[in-house]
DNA sequence: CATCGGCATTTTGTATTCAGAATACTTAGT
DNA sequence: ACTAAGTATTCTGAATACAAAATGCCGATG
């Protein structure tokens, strides 16, 4: 048995990201380092250490001597991770092993017609979206490119993802038929379509 | 006039960035945080505050109980990492204003001839290059996608870039003829050969 | 009643200290 | 002479301490 031994402030990253997914964090409020530290039973010292990483992540943003908040991700802004996370989720799935698509074809499709209700509680509908994609993406030999893509997500992840179960089948089928440029295609208008569908939970700015 | 106050953390980032540009640290080597704190006339605190933004942009690496060190760049992660900023910057020049690319051309050209000698040292055909692609990038309205290119190409700034002049002024010479996708190929074009060119400095792993 | 200035309090940014893990070294035993 | 156990030293990871900046409060003043 191996006795996992990670540094406090990738746990606490972790923990941070946990309960941000779970709302308990509402965007533009800013983080009381003393009071947060001691909720999570640690110093400032790892804490602080997450935060800065959280940063280089965008989930959040800092200003000298006022220290932290949950960055506000403006409608701008949404726009332009989701044509970030498009292009790259389209070079991954580009550079998949195409033997490996195919095996995982039926499997996709088989969960995006098991997609909970969009009503579902929020945390649910994101866990069963990012092993989707996790699985969509399970082929792609670029290391750098896959943890790139983790990091970009984390930054969008405020508002429910609005994502529907039809495009899922649509990039599956495409799949199952070798038609990567189409998967692609599909892959791309998914976003776009999810984008729309979430910015009409965004209020303007 | 306005007095500039930056958080520490960040200033020891880019000087950091900075010698590392300069070649003084040499991959795989591992940070002492004593000594070099002390060097930069600084806490370890801070200092390893850097450290932990530069390792999520892929700089360091850090391993439990045996702190930081520079990540040595291998010859898949070089390709890997190459791939991601090729296609971001491809999505950048995309969505781009059409009109300030054609604005732009003309200095692009110019810069483009006015290459330094490949054989000169490398601080300054890594700026020159720099300031060509901030430039070729500039029309960009993508902050975040922006953020994110400079994030990863810190990552690979650890062999010599090896551009080639001649590449550079066909991008340019395709935004004078208003031809975007061309433009696009050729930015691509000029990363892939970059690449198969640098990829001759990095030694076999 | 609104506003400005000064004082008190809070909170961040940085330095320092402490504990434990990793490494280097020494020495005893074969 | 070589190995290995035990010990000393170094260095990281985390906690605490301190200084300075920011915020809030209150009263004085127009």
């Amino acid at each position: 048995m191996v006795i996992e031994r990670r540094p406090l402030r990738e746990q606490i990253r972790d923990e941070l990201m946990e309960r941000l997914t779970r709302g308990e964090f509402a965007a533009g409020t800013d983080v009381n380092e003393a009071v947060l530290a001691a909720e999570l039973g640690v110093s400032r010292t790892p804490l602080r250490e997450a935060l800065i990483t959280l940063t280089g992540e965008g989930v959040l943003e800092s200003n000298q001597g006022r220290g932290f908040r949950f960055a506000p991700v403006s409608r701008k802004e949404f726009r332009e991770l989701v044509a970030v996370v498009a292009a790259l989720e389209s070079l991954a799935l580009e550079s998949s092993d195409a033997a490996h698509l195919r095996k995982i074809a039926p499997e996709l499709l088989r969960l995006a017609q098991g997609f909970p209700d969009p009503v579902a509680e929020h945390a649910v509908v994101d866990r069963r979206d990012d092993e989707w994609h996790g699985l969509l993406l399970s082929g792609c030999p670029n290391e750098r490119l896959l943890d790139l893509l983790t990091g970009v997500k984390a930054g969008m992840r405020r508002e429910p993802v609005a994502r529907e179960s039809e495009e899922h089948c649509e990039i599956a089928r495409r799949l199952l038929e070798d038609d990567l440029p189409g998967a692609i295609e599909a892959l791309k208008a998914n976003w776009v379509g999810g984008m729309e569908r979430m910015l009409a939970h965004i209020p303007q700015e």
